[in-house]
RNA sequence: CGGGGUGUGGCGCAGUUGGUAGCGCGCGUCGUUCGGGACGACGAGGCCGCUGGUUCGAGUCCAGUCACCCCGACCA
C-alpha cells in the first residue's frame, strides 16, 4: 500500500524507475546523472562481481589498478577512440581551491592550472597500453592477460538509473598477445564468458554476435557483444568484448621481439560488463509486484517470517526456526529471520516480494501445531505448506527449480520475440506492432544501416554467430545481402 | 543545445479573487492487533528553490536566477 509500482502495462519506463526506487536498488544523486546505489543494489552487483571475478581468474587473468585521470595527449593518439570519445570527457583543469575573495565559498584557484590536462577515464585503453609499453619487450612477455574493476565517466546528455548514468562502475579486462589469432581467441573466449554467465547466472538468455562497422567500439578492429531483450521488447547490450588489432599498439609503440628476433606490434584485446546489469537485471524477469531475482543474484535467497500473537507464541517460532536456519546456511544458503516486531507479516510479504527475494518460509501457529512450514516462491507467487523436517534439502532443490525456472521463462519470451522480416513494410510494421528482435536481410553497408536508423529508430543489434540464414536481399536496399542480421530498437 | 514541465514537512501532493500553510503516507508514544502492506488516541516536524520588486500584507502577482524531471539530437 505504501509502495505502489506503476504497472508494466501503464508506463513501462516508470515500472522501471519505480522498481529501482522502491527496491531500494539506487536514487539519483546530488550531481547530475550520477547514482548513489543503495546497499541492496549494491549487494546484488557484489554478487555479480564475485561471479565474474571468478571465471576471470579460471581463464587465467589477474586483477590490477590503473589511473583515473588520463592525460589529454594520450586520446589523441588513437585516431578512432578520440572520435567516439571526445564528445563525453569530463576533463580536470586545475588542482586547487581557494577562499573565494569576493565573498563566501571557494572558487577554482587560477594560478592553479594543469600543465597538461587531464581526462576523467571513459574506458583505460589508453593509460594502460601507455603502461604496456613499458612491460612488453619480448614475446616471453606475453601474453598479458588484466583485469581492473573501476569506476568510468561519460557525460551523458541523458540519463537513467543503471541503464545510462555519467559515472558508472565496471570490470575492463585489457590483454595483449603475440599473434592475431591468440587475441581473437580471447576476443571470442569472453563473449562465450560473458554469455555464459548472463545465461548460466543471471537468467538473461543472450545473442552472441558480431558488431557492424557503425556500432564498434571506437579503435577496435572487431566489436562482439551479448545482447539481451527486456520485457518492453527494446534489446539491451549486455557486454562487449573488441578485437582491437594492433591499433593501441601502434598509437602507443608497443613492441615486441618475436622468436625469430624481428619487431612486431602486439595484438591487443579489451572487454567490458557494467553496473548496466543491474537494469537488464531488472528489465528481463521482473513484474509488477516487484523485483524478481533468480537466486544466484539474491543477497537473502530465503526469509523466513514468523506469524505470532504474543511472545510466547513467537518463542516457539523462533525455537523452531533456529533448528531450520542452521540446515539451510550448511547448504550454501544465504538465510534471514525477519523478527523485526515493529511490521506485520501481511508487509513483510509485500516487502520481500519487491526485493525479490526468491523463497519466503511463513511460519505461524498453525506450522507448530502440524510441524510444517509455508514456502511461496517469487517467480510463481504460488505458496504451499510442506514439512519442515526436510525443508532445507526442499528449499535447496527449490532455489535451483527457481533458478532454471526464471531463465527459461525469458528465454521462451526472447525466442518469441525473434522475428523474421523479408520486406521494408513488414519489417516496420513488425518493429511498430511488435517490437523484440527483427531479423532481415542487410546489404552491409553503413548508409543503408544509418538510413534504417534514421526512418526507424532500430539499429542492428549484431550479427549472430549462428545465423545460418544464406544470402538475400536486403529489406531497405534490395542489394545482395550475405545474410540476415538481427534490427531491434535498443536502450 | 532545442521543446515541455515541476520546485511547499522525510516522501507524494493541495493551497480559490493576495489575508500569516494544509492533506495522505511515513515518523514518535501508548493501547488493541498479527496466516497478504492493521486500527485508534495523542504528538513532533515547514527560511513555500533562491534573489529582487509590487503591496498595509506574497506560497499566491511581476522580473531575474538556480536546480531537477520528461520529450528530442549523442551513447555501455
Amino acid at each position: 500500500m505504501a509502495k505502489e509500482i506503476t504497472p508494466r502495462a501503464e508506463n513501462y519506463s516508470q515500472w522501471y524507475l519505480d522498481l529501482v526506487n522502491k527496491a531500494e536498488l539506487a536514487e539519483n544523486s546530488a550531481v547530475r546523472g550520477c547514482m548513489v546505489i543503495k546497499p541492496y543494489g549494491y549487494a546484488i552487483w557484489e554478487k555479480m562481481q564475485a561471479q565474474l571475478d571468478r571465471m576471470f581468474k579460471e581463464t587465467g587473468h589477474v586483477n590490477a589498478y590503473f589511473p583515473l585521470f588520463i592525460p589529454k595527449s594520450f586520446f589523441s593518439r588513437e585516431a578512432a577512440h578520440v572520435e567516439g570519445f571526445a564528445k563525453e570527457c569530463a576533463v580536470v583543469t586545475h588542482y586547487r581551491l581557494r577562499n573565494d575573495p569576493d565573498g563566501k565559498g571557494v572558487v577554482v584557484d587560477p594560478e592553479a592550472k594543469l600543465e597538461e590536462e587531464l581526462i576523467i577515464r571513459p574506458t583505460s585503453e589508453t593509460i594502460i597500453w601507455n603502461t604496456y609499453r613499458n612491460w612488453i619487450h619480448s614475446h616471453r612477455d606475453l601474453p598479458i592477460l588484466i583485469n581492473q574493476w573501476a569506476n568510468v565517466v561519460r557525460w551523458e546528455m541523458r540519463t537513467r538509473l543503471f541503464l545510462r548514468t555519467a559515472e558508472f562502475l565496471w570490470q575492463e579486462g585489457h590483454t595483449a598477445h603475440a599473434t592475431k589469432e591468440e587475441a581473437i581467441e580471447e576476443t571470442l573466449k569472453i563473449v562465450n564468458l560473458y554469455a555464459d554467465f548472463a545465461e548460466n547466472f543471471m537468467g538473461i538468455p543472450v545473442i552472441k554476435g558480431i558488431k557492424s562497422e557503425n556500432e564498434r567500439f571506437a579503435g577496435a578492429e572487431d566489436t562482439y557483444c551479448i545482447e539481451g531483450l527486456m520485457q518492453d521488447g527494446k534489446a539491451l547490450q549486455c557486454g562487449t568484448s573488441h578485437f582491437l588489432g594492433q591499433n593501441f599498439a601502434k598509437a602507443f609503440d608497443v613492441m615486441f621481439s618475436n622468436r625469430d628476433g624481428m619487431l612486431e606490434h602486439v595484438w591487443a584485446t579489451s572487454w567490458g560488463v557494467s553496473t548496466r546489469l543491474m537494469g537488464a537485471l531488472v528489465m528481463a524477469h521482473s513484474d509488477d509486484n516487484g523485483l524478481v531475482l533468480p537466486p544466484n543474484l539474491a543477497p537473502i535467497q530465503v526469509v523466513i517470517v514468523p506469524i505470532y500473537k504474543n511472545q510466547e507464541e513467537f518463542n516457539r517460532i523462533s525455537a523452531r526456526v533456529a533448528e531450520i536456519i542452521p540446515r539451510l546456511k550448511a547448504r550454501g544458503i544465504t538465510v534471514k529471520f525477519d523478527d523485526n516486531d515493529n511490521r506485520k507479516p501481511g508487509w513483510k510479504f509485500a516487502e520481500y516480494e519487491l526485493k525479490g527475494v526468491p523463497v519466503r518460509l511463513a511460519m505461524g501457529p498453525r506450522d507448530l501445531e502440524n510441524d510444517t512450514v509455508e514456502v511461496a516462491r517469487r517467480d510463481t507467487l504460488t505458496k504451499q505448506s510442506l514439512p519442515a523436517e526436510n525443508i532445507d534439502e526442499v528449499v535447496e532443490s527449490l532455489l535451483k527449480e527457481i533458478q532454471e525456472n526464471i531463465f527459461k521463462k525469458a528465454k521462451a519470451f526472447r525466442d518469441e520475440n525473434i522475428r523474421k522480416a523479408d520486406t521494408w513494410d513488414e519489417f516496420k510494421t513488425l518493429l511498430e506492432e511488435k517490437g523484440g528482435f527483427i531479423s532481415a536481410h542487410w546489404d552491409g553497408t553503413t548508409e543503408t544501416e544509418i538510413k534504417i536508423k534514421e526512418e526507424t529508430k532500430a539499429t542492428i543489434r549484431c550479427i549472430p554467430f549462428d545465423e545460418k540464414s544464406g544470402t538475400g536481399v536486403c529489406i531497405y536496399s534490395g542489394k545482395p545481402s550475405q545474410r540476415r542480421v538481427l534490427f531491434a530498437i535498443a536502450y
